[in-house]
DNA sequence: TGTACATCAGTGAACGCGCGTTCACTGATGTAC
DNA sequence: TGTACATCAGTGAACGCGCGTTCACTGATGTAC
């Protein structure tokens, strides 16, 4: 038993269950979500293909571990992307920004976390890591509109808005529709354009 | 040898390769692209499971017949979705509405249309419907931007920012993220809500 | 400190399964003459 | 029109494969006393 339960104690791997996510997440990125296996996770993390039941139960858990965990992190560089700003509106622009850059920097995550048929999208852990990332995202819209005395639709409206367009961008990008999936400088002039486009006042 | 090389001539089943292509559309939907076996293709449209080999050569290849077949059917959508309008402010808003529409009903295809990794994405075919589907976006932003003599890169900059905007919206609809999928009228609401979203001058 | 025991992480063999692809074949359709 | 032949769509058996899951086990770690 743990003597601090914050802290993993180190069994005989040390810690496997870490380890699995970051084979998983790479394998994402390299396979894809459909083509991904659970006996080449564990090939890659160097263990044993019985392995991954005894921490996450089944394939679709271990695919649902990696969905929470990049929900985490993308509520992470949500924060961090509005920290700083001098207005609502910058505040949320620089939100729009972290979220695709999120995306295209994480597509091992970023390909997993709205599929919902590959994961227990019931999973309390993941529902509630989903949630957060939205409360994010409309916790910068109502700063914004605010100011301008905006109803509870609008801001509704504005944060579906807001949402559709990066994760579009993001996914578009990372399919390669862009058809430039290589060029840094047409990603930053694309997506530097595209958040400037966002209406301040609709 | 047929006639009319435009109709197709029947052989032993009718026109195999087309019920073909709607088994595996029924069984995207149901599915997702991760999910979906050429066995069960072949079962659904209720012919042995060799038979898709002639038509398709193999499972990429029916994919990629139903991402071809997507893009097309989306252009035509599109291309709808903008006649009768008055400026060209609304043809843009009709396109985009178009698009979502499109999605939302066509949920087997748009799974597919835009999965590099399962297509063969080098595909003439593939390659030409898909550069048809964003000319007919990029030309209603065209007649948008020369009332307001919009440089090159700025038409470029509203492509991408529309298409994002519509594309985001419908695949997170689609993974059930704005948490009611079910409802119609929500639907609607949004969308339209989103589509007024759009800046006309930026 | 030492010993006996409990706990639990990871192993590896075994299972049954559905898959994609191949290929010799059957038999229907179309063509030549 | 009829016959022989060519073409091609679809069959079904066979192949080898990797998969997810289970489970009795090994052995390392932690605990009780």
């Amino acid at each position: 038993m743990p003597t601090h339960p914050i802290v993993k104690q180190k069994y005989h791997h040390g810690d496997l269950a870490a380890t699995l996510l970051v084979a998983a997440v790479s394998l994402l990125e390299t396979k894809g979500p459909g083509s991904i296996s659970l006996r080449e996770v564990a090939r890659v993390a160097g263990v044993s293909h019985g392995a991954p039941a005894h921490h996450f139960g089944d394939k679709t858990g271990l695919l649902t571990a990696v969905a929470t965990d990049g929900h985490k992190l993308l509520a992470v560089a949500l924060e961090q992307g509005q920290q700083g700003k001098r207005s609502a509106l910058q505040c949320l622009i620089g939100a729009g920004e972290a979220y695709v850059k999120f995306a295209v920097s994480h597509p091992g995550h970023f390909s997993i976390m709205f599929q919902s048929d590959l994961i227990h999208c019931q999973s309390p852990d993941y529902i509630l890591a989903g949630a957060a990332t939205r409360q994010i995202l409309e916790h910068g819209v109502r700063a914004l509109d605010t100011e301008s005395n905006a109803s509870e639709e609008a801001v509704n409206a504005r944060v579906v808005a807001l949402w559709s367009q990066v994760h579009g961008f993001a996914t578009l990008w990372l399919s390669g529709s862009f058809g430039n999936s290589e060029d840094e400088l047409v990603f930053d002039v694309l997506l530097t354009n595209m958040l400037n486009s966002i209406n301040p006042g609709f």
